[in-house]
DNA sequence: TTGTAGGCGTTATCAG
DNA sequence: CTGATAACGCCTACAA
């Protein structure tokens, strides 16, 4: 527990020159009173009190991992495997620069405001959030805000996201490409100007391309869940002329297929199925998942160079970053040419 | 930014009654200031700043949930559904209790007191450790904290945990008595009075009461990658003696169908294998897998139960919970008697 | 090169 | 019932 002062004690300086050594300004101080100061620091263990620097310096290295529930009050929101993975990525990038993660998950913008001025947040990641008033309230914080896998026309605000238009677009493509013209959507509930938006204008893009009309009645909105899956397959069973199904998820991809086969349909035989993400599940399902492939370690390191860099207070580079995609050709999808 | 100072300037009172009706000690302020504290309270937005709380009063409400590295150092802990999972719910209650979660990797202990010192830490949810000398860095370490998924002889730590042997044990005697005898082992790194080391005994024990005797060549180590598992899988064809594989995570038994199919084993007609955990993915696998089942949401949820008893400085009603697993009887097990 | 003094927002003690 | 006042640990002009 000791304090700067305690170390100015022992070393027979004052707080000021402590404090100086601490923050690397050495040129105010001369060699030998550094290295006792040093010294001391170790020897007393000395750790610095971020209450207290935040207190007077305004500025917490705290970095707030901030997810909007807009649907679901219980949902929790590391049940998707790719919130977690980049926000470990995220944690871990932070701490080698020094910063803090906090993780919160807020309802209305009250509470967002709140949690910024309780801790002095120095910035913030945003996911999950779509065109509503959020987008104001947040580009009138003033301090650095990343979104991930957010769509927004107020440029003012930095995002890393994924070429969702297009992995879709190019999926459903290989699709049309190999004879499907019933080709099923399977997707969450699709935000406007959310990511699984685009997800739906690259599939419907695709389908127009191929002179394909977009049929309403082959889109299917359901959660992820096994159980919803299940009523998905059901749904898609109702119309046999479905010979390809879109997911906008591999874990969704998945049920389905479950779903699929508990109801006799083999596939890709009887039916295709594409998922999206490609997460390691894709290679463990039988048969294995073709899919639109993105990196999500990337993704998180991206997210924290920009913040650091807007930290820093210089303008970001990049202020949208947007990450390709690629096909990963596996075996859930049979060709109906020929 | 609102202060408390703003605010008693505003209602002509001092400092000291506003931080008393903020604090709700109603006995030491009139009605009539009360309510004229509040309404400015609302009017002016005031927002208490935590970092000043944290400074005066050695209290920050800040839990920190830390995740020892001490393997790989590149692993990014939210890469098992697992923990992510708990990190949510934990998150949830945490903040309807007033609290805030801080995340953290350390890879010393002195990493960890300076976190700790860092922010005042409240208290401190602990996973994925085990028995060396960080255990005795954290009895010493006098504030609230509770361990998930560990073992120790240390009680004055608490712990909330699973029946790990009993539930390995359960499954591995499901697998004997359908007539299996050579039953391999998969599991990634078995540390000494971990988690996986109960579930390792539990097959062991299992075996012994089958009387078949244990075979130090059919415990295969390994982590739970999609790669890892195709080489468990190679190995263990070089064994065609093998019936079943007892897996510790689900992942992990997914993998190894995959990587056994791949080699042209069918499951469970050549080998029969199972999992441990019950997430999702076992039922969108090729045939659905057995496995050992367990609640994670109720996990989290005693946890920080735990956690808030202990923070208003009660004992623990409970200080080793130990939840209960299941049996879940699926289709990756086949029979081998008649 | 080093020290003094004031203040960040809050709470606690103690006196009125 | 209410209000000064000091203190928490740190930083930063400014002064020496």
């Amino acid at each position: 527990m000791a304090t700067i002062r305690d170390i100015a004690r022992v070393t027979g300086v004052s707080c000021t020159t402590v404090s100086n050594v601490i923050h690397g300004k050495d040129n105010r101080v001369s060699a030998d009173t550094i290295e006792k100061i040093n010294t001391a620091i170790k020897e007393l263990g000395y750790i610095p009190n971020m209450s207290a620097r935040s207190l007077v310096s305004n500025s917490s290295k705290v970095i707030g991992f901030v997810n909007h529930v807009i649907t679901r009050k219980d949902s929790n929101f590391m049940e998707d495997p790719f919130h977690s993975a980049s926000i470990g990525a995220i944690e871990q990038a932070l701490r080698e620069n020094g910063y803090y993660l906090m993780l919160r998950t807020i309802e209305t913008s009250e509470e967002l405001l709140a949690f910024l001025r309780n801790w002095n947040v120095d910035g913030l990641f945003f996911t999950g959030i779509f065109k509503d008033h959020f987008f104001d309230v947040l580009s009138n914080l003033h301090i650095p805000i990343v979104l991930i896998d957010s769509y927004t026309n107020q440029s003012s605000l930095c995002n890393v996201g994924l070429e969702d238009f297009k992995g879709s677009y190019n999926i459903t493509k290989y699709l049309t490409g190999r004879g499907h013209r019933r080709i099923a959507f399977a997707s969450p509930d699709i935000k406007d100007g959310g990511v699984l938006q685009e997800r739906f204008l690259g599939y419907k893009a695709a389908l127009t391309e191929a002179n394909i009309p977009f049929d309403k009645s082959l889109v299917f909105v359901q959660e992820m869940d096994v159980a919803s899956c299940r009523l998905v397959s059901e749904d898609i069973c109702r119309h046999p002329d479905i010979t390809a199904v879109v997911a906008t998820a591999d874990v969704m991809a998945a049920g389905i297929m479950t779903g699929l086969r508990e109801r006799g349909k083999r596939i890709p035989d009887d039916i295709s199925v594409v998922g999206f993400d490609d997460i390691s599940l894709c290679q463990m399902v039988t048969p294995p998942l073709t899919t639109v492939h993105q990196d999500i370690n990337l993704k998180g390191r991206l997210a924290v160079n920009m913040m650091l860099q807007l930290l820093e207070g210089n303008e970001a580079e990049e202020d949208h970053l947007i990450l390709p995609t690629s096909l990963v050709e596996r075996e859930s999808v049979r060709s109906l040419l020929t």
